[in-house]
DNA sequence: TAACTTAGCGAGGGATCGCTCGCAATAATC
DNA sequence: GATTATTGCGAGCGATCCCTCGCTAAGTTA
């Protein structure tokens, strides 16, 4: 009855405790942020769905803006492996690729990043610690479009525009969605995004 | 030295003085949306830029919410106002359309719509009270494109998912914009959605 | 086992929040 | 001019915010 036959959680190592709340802080941040939102996420609402006392989260994060960072991080970084292998199992073709982009831009974590998104327009501090993990971001996101057989026909410089036009639009689609959903107009949506594409591949492959 | 030879503000109604105060508060909270977001336009926030105490504010709104559904409502209106006059003095160019519509959407008074977008999708009292105001906003949104020669080739039944996606693509722009500008890609954006409109136009302006 | 470091807890500080309420000033009514 | 209604003020209430700090529990090192 001495040996290692201890109830409650199993023994870990520091970094193993360490680690895993961490983890369970930046889960439960990103939940919060996609339920409640960038301010009603609060260090004690964290705190809860994490299940780690209020003052023990800053045990591993001298601030809550470190903490939404790390959320932002680890939300792009899902939003990249998800989407990329979803990607790979596919058929590359135009169409596909778009629907996958509206599922992604309308995912539940997709939320979590809009909200970061619109928050630092307002919060020069998280603006300053975001920028580096977007142009990061946005960057990945061109480089996986830039595989894509489908659109190896788009000049180079103009493929990035027209990737991240394409991904504004969802953005936008997805945030009004949320108020004013029209649930009739997606397929029309699609569909007219895939002529538009299709339109201009067609016509002027090369030039311009 | 009796008669109306009086100093401070000329006398007012009391219907005038009201007016005039809730007037301030809107545009005051129109201002702090752009400036600080939704969580940080406080009521007293709202009452220094007015020129108003916070307590005096609740004379003329019962709750916070309400300030902010009036300056909802007032964003609306001037958009579709100002967006309206200057479409009417222009050429109907579709150039022209696009680039008073990106103008429109990175305008300062459209982040306070985006900031009462994003705040309503959390917060099911404010989405409940922006609903049918945001359906009209559209409305009326689209009704302006119908007015427009250059795009009396899209079908009745399209145009709506058209427009509605070109300026979800300019909101999700001028969101990115602000954390992650290129300003060098403006212009190459403006040709893409140009040629993508009058590729699809050209190519089968009636069928699909 | 003893000494030490790290992880976690929760009460409390200082600040701000939305909102209430008694009071003063202005306008309307008699 | 006297009375009443409306507008405006600002102290104060209860709640919540981020964060600090003294403390215990768990893991590490000697």
């Amino acid at each position: 009855m001495s040996a290692p036959a201890r109830r409650g959680p199993a023994r870990r190592t520091q970094a193993e405790r360490r680690e895993q709340t961490i983890g369970r802080i930046v889960d439960a941040t990103i939940e919060a942020l996609c339920e409640l939102g960038y301010t009603r996420t609060s260090v004690s609402e964290i705190g809860q769905r994490a299940g780690v006392s209020q003052g023990g989260i800053f045990r591993h994060f001298d601030t809550r803006l470190d903490i939404v960072v790390a959320a932002a991080a680890e939300v792009a970084a899902r939003q990249l492996t998800t989407f990329g292998s979803l990607l790979a199992d596919t058929d590359g073709s135009l169409r596909t690729i778009l629907e996958l982009t509206r599922a992604a831009t309308r995912a539940p974590i997709n939320a979590a990043w809009h909200e970061l998104l619109s928050a630092a327009r307002t919060d020069a501090e998280l603006r300053g610690r975001m920028e580096t993990l977007i142009t990061g971001y946005y960057a990945q996101i061109v480089d996986l479009a830039r595989a894509q057989p489908a659109l190896a026909a788009v000049p180079t410089e103009v493929l990035e525009p027209l990737v991240l036009t394409v991904i504004h639009a969802f953005d936008g689609e997805a945030l009004a969605t949320v108020v004013h959903p029209q649930p009739e107009l997606d397929a029309v949506t699609l569909d007219l995004l895939e002529a538009m594409l299709t339109a201009l591949l067609t016509e002027s492959p090369a030039a311009n």
